[in-house]
DNA sequence: GTCTATATAATGATAGAC
DNA sequence: GTCTATCATTATATAGAC
């Protein structure tokens, strides 16, 4: 799988870019091929079926990735609070290592067409599920005090999943710093 | 202009709802004109010169309704954490109460040619420096303890607008509420 | 103002030469 | 694997009858 899966990786990758600055409908498989440097879309479709498998390998890595790193965060031993914080760090941290895979998980999935939708739906409310336990449990531990735990998760994932739109790899912070600071500004306020 | 600006009216609101339901590229004027219980796309043009100043205008109906919430905010005197607070809540309950054209003013503005999307982009960043000017006050009065300012700015403005996700109309919680709830979470905390 | 028909352009995808 | 050429579809927008 050397060098077509390599081949199939960039193609995915220049996807993944496109798809973030311009947006799945507005990216054509020209624009793709354009940037592959290759003269017309259909020498793409020697590696993929259709412009949509895109979408989808894209979303599963995004999808993969978030729960990677929630169940590392979960293996560890710690207390409601440290978890929570550890997990607030370990998402933004997939945000930053994946900006075109979240464009494509929070705002592109949509584009997917049935029975993918509803698979990509069901996966990403079971990933916020875990989030929501997460909190109640800090909640129970006294050491956070949100009193609507549904709306406290609700504004504290699409707050983090927020960075996407600001976020820039080459900026003055590192993703740690900023991860870390985020997660502060989150649990304590501004 | 009683008729006919109500028509386009209209097609305003349809488009709107649309433009937040599929996404502007993926809305045709043929779905639009189907909402309206139009034979075909052809009688929009009677109404409107393109589909881009649906766009357009919806995008200036959400920019406008956040600077005259802003304005009325700063009109008030205040200390600058209930300024901030208030400029908080006011932000919130525009973004509920023009829900369509807030998706426009946050994810489909880009989809506008120049020069619009140059001028839409100015006005926006000119919005979001009166916010950073007003948490600057209240770390300067000490009500507030962000360290970096740019930085929390940047992330109150996304997590405030991550509330368009979200938010549902018809939810137990009133609008009023839900940006009280809110606010108290992005200034103190979970 | 709405209808039908259509001009024009762009898209995703395919076929066959090399 | 990439190329060129092309098909079928869909889109925005226009023209003229009513």
């Amino acid at each position: 799988m050397s060098r077509n899966s390599r081949r199939l990786d960039q193609i995915r990758a220049v996807a993944e870019r496109l798809f973030r600055d311009k947006g799945y409908l507005a990216t054509s498989m020209r624009d793709i091929a354009d940037e592959m440097h290759l003269r017309g879309g259909g020498s793409l479709y020697a590696h993929i079926k259709g412009k949509e498998d895109l979408l989808w390998s894209i979303a599963n890595e995004a999808t993969d990735a978030f729960f990677a790193a929630l169940e590392a965060v979960c293996a560890q031993p710690a207390t409601p609070y440290e978890r929570l914080r550890a997990a607030i760090i370990a998402h933004l941290l997939v945000i930053t290592q994946h900006l075109g895979a979240a464009a494509v998980y929070f705002d592109e999935w949509r584009h997917l067409t049935e029975p993918r939708r509803s698979q990509f739906m069901a996966r990403r409310d079971a990933y916020e599920k875990q989030f929501q336990t997460l909190l109640e449990a800090c909640v129970a531990s006294g050491a956070c005090h949100a009193s609507d735990t549904r709306l406290a998760t609700l504004h504290l994932l699409s707050a983090m999943n927020a960075m996407r739109h600001w976020y820039k790899p080459d900026g003055r912070l590192s993703a740690q710093q900023v991860a870390e600071a985020l997660a502060d500004m989150l649990l304590h306020g501004l």
